[in-house]
DNA sequence: GCCGTTTTCGGCCCGACTGTTTTCAGTCG
């Protein structure tokens, strides 16, 4: 049973209830049914834990249903509605255009159960006979099906799509059809992974904008077109809503459009709470605008102080606004170098000098060269005579250089928690990653969560590199004991990494705002394979910015002089 | 069915766009 079919079930049953018109029971599933499908553990060993209601959405009946699900298999929920309605929802879920009662009417009229059914009545044409439908809808159907644009539009990482993004963005701006053009959304909040693209606009003359805007060359695609809202999917596969307000409006919509939703609906609350409403356009009372064209007036207006995008999450944040406690988060421009970077003496693909005038050429100070170690052979890992090799070169290098590189290595964990290089050559280096990257499918969570508190213990290690051992998309983290992990890197003076290489991004930022609260401080890093890749260390800022880490809770925010002393 | 700065009962975000409608329902974000 996987977190993705029980959520799927729960979507189901959200659509059947819809179709039988039940009251705001669809919405509770709906949305018990997303905080599944997005949670970062698997639901089973939530059941086991007693901790199912603790899931945001999920209360005693649900819990209930899942408890059903996983000792017998079935739910009697799901079963008994689904026997009145079986049809594929979850199928019928990915065509745009295809909500619940859409979904309903075709199987009342034309007994349409499946992708099948559907492509036949199509190609019969069918469906613009029926009352409610046109051809209009019937040829939209007919596109959406086949297409399957819903679906195409997948999450990306935010790593590998935002220098287009901010790229578009330029382009609207260089127009003349618009006086203001803003990010807002998921990326603006910097989130790992965006589910699409959203843009927020001023324009004297927006039906001009938007004829711009459809005909540039990234858009694949035009959604919906309006004067105010058009949605569109761009060629790199995610969809793109651009939104045209007035100036007036401005901050209103900065703020509605930046979310995430949780946050946005709290906001909303506390504006109903005050006798006020809030919207994209505004805060009002009655019919009057209190606020509007920026978001620090918006956050005012309820009480509040306004707060970074990154940190717009509902995670405390409404909260530490309200009693002025919201940390002074890091700066992008306060990281003055890059702890994690590797060249073609292991897995990289160019060169020392190459990797040390692209980090220059960023902005970086400093950077930390850390080879891969000799057991872990796919990436070319260097045992402890090329280590001293390298060593001796980048001395040679630091002489001359005004970018100064710290020797190091990413240093395989074995199996049973010992190091892979001799403690002499551990020694020499300035700073030691540790990592766990092999011999891990066998090992339960004791021995797992075991070796890694083994080599946090020997002292050698300054911090450990992507420590949830997540990979976005491919591999769930680490079952590891994660708070002793945290206790035991405070004691023992060890860092976490917060690795912004795209498909890791790890820690993942509400682990980081957890370890934080055990009193643990980070290391940032590219995780660099090549001069493309540099550019990953804002990605690994911006995860430290979303768990609330300030200037004193990174190490990179400190001198190359003060990280040479920190190690000794 | 869930949840608590409005609450253990009574609310539950709200506006844009589309197509098929002569005033609105459905879908989406």
């Amino acid at each position: 049973m996987s977190n993705h079919e029980l959520a799927n079930m729960f979507f189901d049953i959200a659509d059947m209830l819809e179709i039988e018109d039940v009251q705001w029971e669809p919405r509770a599933y709906r949305k018990a049914a997303l905080s599944i499908s997005t949670l970062p553990v698997d639901v089973k060993q939530l059941y086991e834990q007693g901790k199912l209601t603790e899931i945001e959405g999920v209360g005693k009946s649900i819990a209930a249903s899942i408890e059903e699900y996983v000792k017998t298999g079935t739910m009697t929920k799901y079963e008994k509605l689904k026997k009145k309605y079986p049809l594929d929802f979850t199928t019928f879920r990915k065509i745009q255009g295809m909500g619940p009662k859409r979904v309903y009417a075709l199987y009342k009229k034309l007994r349409i159960k499946n992708l099948d059914d559907l492509r036949s009545a199509i190609e019969k044409n069918k469906i613009r006979k029926l009352e409610g439908f046109g051809e209009k809808s019937e040829e939209q159907l007919r596109h959406n099906m086949e297409s399957f644009s819903r679906v195409k539009s997948e999450r990306r990482m935010l790593g590998y799509v935002i220098d287009d993004l901010e790229a578009l963005v330029e382009k609207l701006r260089k127009s003349g059809f618009f006086e203001r053009v803003e990010m807002a959304g998921s990326s603006r909040r910097m989130k790992e992974t965006v589910g699409d693209f959203d843009i927020l606009a001023v324009s004297g003359n927006p039906e001009k904008g938007m004829d711009f805007f459809v005909k540039m060359k990234e858009v694949d695609e035009v959604i919906v077109k309006g004067s105010t809202k058009t949605s569109v999917k761009l060629d790199m596969g995610l969809n793109c809503d651009l939104r045209v307000v007035e100036t007036k409006s401005f901050g209103a919509a900065m703020q509605y459009f930046t979310g995430n939703k949780d946050h946005n609906v709290k906001l909303r609350k506390i504006a109903i709470s005050k006798g006020l409403k809030l919207n994209e356009y505004g805060v009002f009372r009655k019919e009057k605008s209190i606020a509007g064209d920026t978001e620090k007036e918006v956050y005012a207006s309820l009480g509040l102080d306004v707060m970074e995008p990154e940190l717009r999450e509902n995670m405390g944040e409404i909260e530490a606004a309200r009693t002025h406690s919201l940390p002074n988060i890091v700066g992008y421009g306060e990281i003055q170098g890059d702890l994690h970077m590797h060249t073609a003496n292991s897995d990289g693909i160019n060169t020392l000098d190459e990797m040390l005038s692209a980090a220059k050429k960023w902005g970086h100070k400093y950077v930390a060269i850390t080879e891969h170690s000799r057991s872990l052979p796919v990436a070319k890992g260097l045992d402890d005579k090329r280590f001293e090799e390298l060593f001796k070169k980048i001395d040679r290098v630091n002489e001359k250089s005004d970018i100064k590189i710290l020797k190091g290595v990413e240093l395989e964990i074995l199996k049973d928690g010992s190091l892979d290089l001799s403690s002499q050559t551990l020694k020499n280096m300035d700073i030691i990653i540790g990592a766990i990257h092999q011999w891990t499918r066998g090992q339960d969570r004791r021995t797992l969560t075991n070796r890694m508190l083994k080599a946090i213990d020997t002292g050698l290690i300054t911090t450990i590199a992507h420590p949830s051992g997540r990979m976005i998309g491919k591999r769930e983290a680490f079952d590891m004991d994660f708070q002793r992990i945290y206790e035991s890197c405070k004691k023992n003076g060890v860092f976490l990494e917060i690795n912004g290489f795209p498909d890791r991004s790890d820690l993942p930022f509400n682990m980081v705002k957890e370890a934080k609260s055990f009193g643990v401080k980070f290391t940032l890093g590219s995780d660099s394979h090549g001069v493309d890749h540099v550019r990953f260390i804002r990605l690994a800022t911006a995860i430290a910015r979303r768990g609330w880490l300030e200037r004193k809770d990174v190490v990179n925010t400190m001198s190359y002089n003060d990280i040479l002393k920190l190690r000794r």
